[in-house]
DNA sequence: TATTGTTATACTCTATAACTATA
DNA sequence: TATAGTTATAGAGTATAACAATA
């Protein structure tokens, strides 16, 4: 079916009408999910930064350059992130054994219990595929792999 | 297949390992989608605010109140965000001839011709589904479809 | 000299509350 | 009285530039 081509496209240039319907609905995904995700984060008195950057470090401990690389924006911004988080128990800055300069990020058991709070107030994030058969689900997941690779 | 409880689970109610992944993989659609949309929009020396608001304008002009609601923020923060594309000529507010106390923001030829190229730029937006084929795509529509409907 | 984290600064987005002009 | 838009204010995120401590 036509794959000289990276997506069908009619005669003006124009994406076809089920590519067109299928961005819509990815948009719409995204806009639910990140609501969705704002929503959580403003429940537990917290921005959607601080709400990123905890869940980052219930993954592992980070320093503050590496944080900065992961939530893509500078390093001067981290330092008021955390800092907000420090002050409410959530997050602690330890020394690096290894190099003076670095202080590396890590949640504390509050921060922890936190996130696992606020992982668990996700509905659609969480639940996003209620209404999707088992035959569904491995069809989407097929999609997006081959979405997130092309 | 099971379709008594919403997602199939594992013993101790967590979801199984295809729903895992496949919304690790949502997430990461969600993830490149925002950013993709950010990058464009500050390569138009835009904030993502004002290229939301500026590609509302351009499918139809609306009361700054209904702007409020389509962002779903607070209607003075809709002043500011209106004032500053306002100042660069992309938009203009028009008096309501109904209701004075009405402004309807509009936008410009100056500002569709800039949501025009704000919206090729994507490319991960735009062209999310490059890698698909057409039973893929009818797949991933379907998917999400009984996502967002569930 | 280069790097890590911080500070200082400025801008934008955000919500809240008070204000104005209409209705 | 109620509504539309604005202003004033304060907190948070963001980028840039300059800085101290360390490598």
């Amino acid at each position: 079916m036509a794959s000289t081509t990276p997506t069908p496209r009619t005669t003006a240039n124009r994406p076809d009408p089920l590519t067109l319907e299928v961005v819509e609905l990815i948009g719409e995904v995204v806009a639910r999910f990140h609501q969705d995700y704002e929503e959580a984060a403003a429940e537990h008195a917290l921005t959607g930064a601080q709400a990123r950057l905890l869940s980052l470090l219930c993954l592992e401990p980070l320093p503050m350059r590496r944080l900065a690389q992961r939530l893509k924006c500078e390093p001067s911004n981290v330092t008021g992130i955390v800092d907000r988080l420090e002050a409410r128990g959530l997050v602690e800055r330890r020394p690096d054994p290894t190099d003076r300069r670095v202080k590396v990020a890590a949640a504390t058991a509050d921060g922890r219990r936190m996130a696992r709070s606020l992982r668990e107030s996700l509905r659609f994030a969480r639940e996003p595929l209620a209404g999707l058969s088992e035959g569904e689900r491995v069809a989407l997941r097929d999609a997006l792999r081959g979405m997130l690779a092309g």
